[in-house]
RNA sequence: GGGAGCGUGGCCUAGCAUGGAAUGGCACCAGUCUCGGGCACUGGAGGUCGUGGGUUCAAAUCCCACCGCUCCCA
């Protein structure tokens, strides 16, 4: 029992349990590199469903799929000066072609808008190339020398990054919203978690952009978890790259760009929030196997009956399911339960030798552990209700913390009080000099300032700054983060 | 940025104080047997004790240096 399952509870070693459940479940595993994690077939399944969900989104958008290097000279990722010293301490360098030294050191793309951008702007030429929507399936590399997580904080990381290029202002705008929009549907239909919309404060922003609009989550330990972000780059890299189109109006202007990505950070979110002491839960819509059938059967003649109806239930749900059959002998019934529960299969069937004799096969929730006997010709209705019912669970369960733990607060007092426990809503001047005195004496910073704050009657009328009294028509989500 | 811990078969671990044949469990392999909540038995294979150096007749153990990994706090 003691090794093979976790042996710490969530709510007592938040920190040692998510090791524990990402390693046994199968997810992942080290690198022999500090900072690097190997993600196991289990682990890519759940990246392949995440991405499957959204590359159809992103195409039902307009937007195309392409490849680009993984080095960028330095010269190219200098170019902008604001973005290149945001993200210089985390660049991995290439510095040798064998032994020769190179003429100019390669970075290893923490990502990729300068190398895009000079290559975009030999693409674009009148306002017929307009808009341009790419995105790249890849990974980025950020040096982590500290605090390193697996799957929040990795120094490789596998993502997608979103790049557009729009004639207008106002185009460049709607896609940064379109695709956290998009974003905000994935993270709350597919993996089951609320988050939080709004815009980043500029000390958080995405450095080289105008703005950037975040989606927040919060996981169990009162935490927060920036889960995707999309940026307004404005003209800030068409300028130095060079990115202009011919108008109608026969003049040359400068192109206005977004960018955006979510990461497999997802995945880490998708374990924090939902898991248990016995492991992980998946969401039905993004598990890789939404149920197994596990046979049970005693000597040789109950045995062959139970098998064959395993294999003609799994034929049954086979087209309608992503379902899997553990017809391992080596292994008994209980071993396989627990081991399918630590890695978060949402629904578990179980067929033994009275099912056989009752026409009947046994249900099994896992997110609430409910049983159910039921009967073969009601079989595909029941799984169907099952799944979606586990999904809207988990929703709602997740949106439950959420708001018991959102905190509205109106004096610095209480904003101590409740910043451990998750979020604190408060008004907010919109300097970054407060902004910074509460990141030092609290260590929370401002994760989302939300979209429409001012509709919610309470926040209607005007309020005072949480730090320093001064009037503010701002509320922003302060917490403390990952 | 600050702090702590750990390196011994694939994994976990004993041994280290007081130097003298590397311990046990899990997993693995073969067979028998079992199966409605991590079955049992018998046998088996598997080791540069993180690396380098030093002390010693003798080092997992003592000394020095290095490397690597992890966690916690900001």
């Amino acid at each position: 029992m003691s090794e093979l399952g976790v042996t710490v509870k969530k709510d007592v070693e938040f920190g040692e349990w998510y090791i524990q459940v990402v390693l046994k479940s199968n997810l992942l595993d080290y690198a022999p590199i500090k900072g690097f994690i190997v993600l196991k077939p289990y682990g890519y399944a759940i990246w392949e469903r995440i991405r499957e969900v959204a590359d159809k989104r992103f195409k039902e958008t307009g937007h195309q799929n392409a490849f680009l290097p993984t080095l960028i000279p330095e010269s190219l990722l200098s170019k902008e000066a604001e973005h290149f010293e945001g993200f210089k301490p985390e660049v991995f360098w290439v510095t040798h072609a064998g032994n020769d030294e190179l003429g100019e050191r390669l970075a290893l793309r923490p990502t990729s808008e300068t190398l895009a951008y000079e290559i975009f702007s030999r693409w674009i030429r009148s306002y017929r190339d307009l808009p341009l929507k790419i995105n790249f399936w890849n990974t980025a590399l950020r040096a982590e020398i500290k605090s390193t997580k697996p799957l929040i904080r990795t120094s490789e990381f596998l993502w997608q990054e979103g790049h557009t290029v729009h004639a207008s202002r106002e185009e460049a705008e709607q896609e940064a919203m379109l695709m956290l929009s998009i974003y905000k549907e994935i993270m709350e239909e597919y993996l089951a978690i609320p988050v939080i919309a709004g815009y980043k404060s500029d000390k958080e922003k995405f450095v080289g952009a105008d703005y950037t609009l975040t989606l927040e989550a919060l996981m169990p330990d009162g935490r927060a978890l920036q889960m995707g972000t999309s940026h307004n780059l404005g003209q800030n890299f068409s300028k130095p790259f060079n990115i202009k189109f011919l108008d109608k109006d026969g003049r040359e202007h400068y192109a206005w760009q977004t960018s955006w990505g979510i990461s497999w950070r997802l995945i880490g979110a998708v374990v924090m929030v939902h898991g248990d002491d016995k492991g992980l839960i998946l969401p039905p819509r993004i598990a890789p196997i939404q149920l197994v059938i596990i046979p049970i059967f005693y000597g040789d003649e109950s045995k062959d009956a139970v098998i064959a109806k395993c294999r003609s239930i799994h034929a049954m749900l086979k087209d309608r399911f992503r379902v899997h059959l553990d017809d391992r002998e080596e292994y008994t019934p209980g071993y396989k339960f627990n081991d399918w529960e630590l890695r978060g299969i949402p629904l578990r069937l179980e067929i033994g030798p009275r099912d056989v004799k009752q026409g009947k096969v046994v249900l099994v929730r896992r997110n609430d552990g409910r049983k159910a006997s039921v009967g073969d010709e009601e079989l595909l209705d029941v799984i169907t209700n099952m799944l979606e019912d586990i999904q809207r669970s988990l929703y709602e369960k997740a949106l439950k913390f959420l708001n018991d733990h959102t905190f509205f607060v109106s004096s610095y007092d209480e904003f101590k009080d409740h910043i451990e426990h998750g979020f604190v809503k408060a008004y907010w001047c919109g300097s970054q000099e407060c902004e910074l005195r509460i990141k030092e004496e609290t260590g929370a910073d401002i994760r989302v300032i939300p979209f429409n704050s001012h509709d919610e009657g309470i926040y209607k009328q005007e309020g005072r700054c949480i730090y320093c009294d001064k009037s503010a028509m701002k509320i922003a989500y302060f917490a403390r983060a990952y």
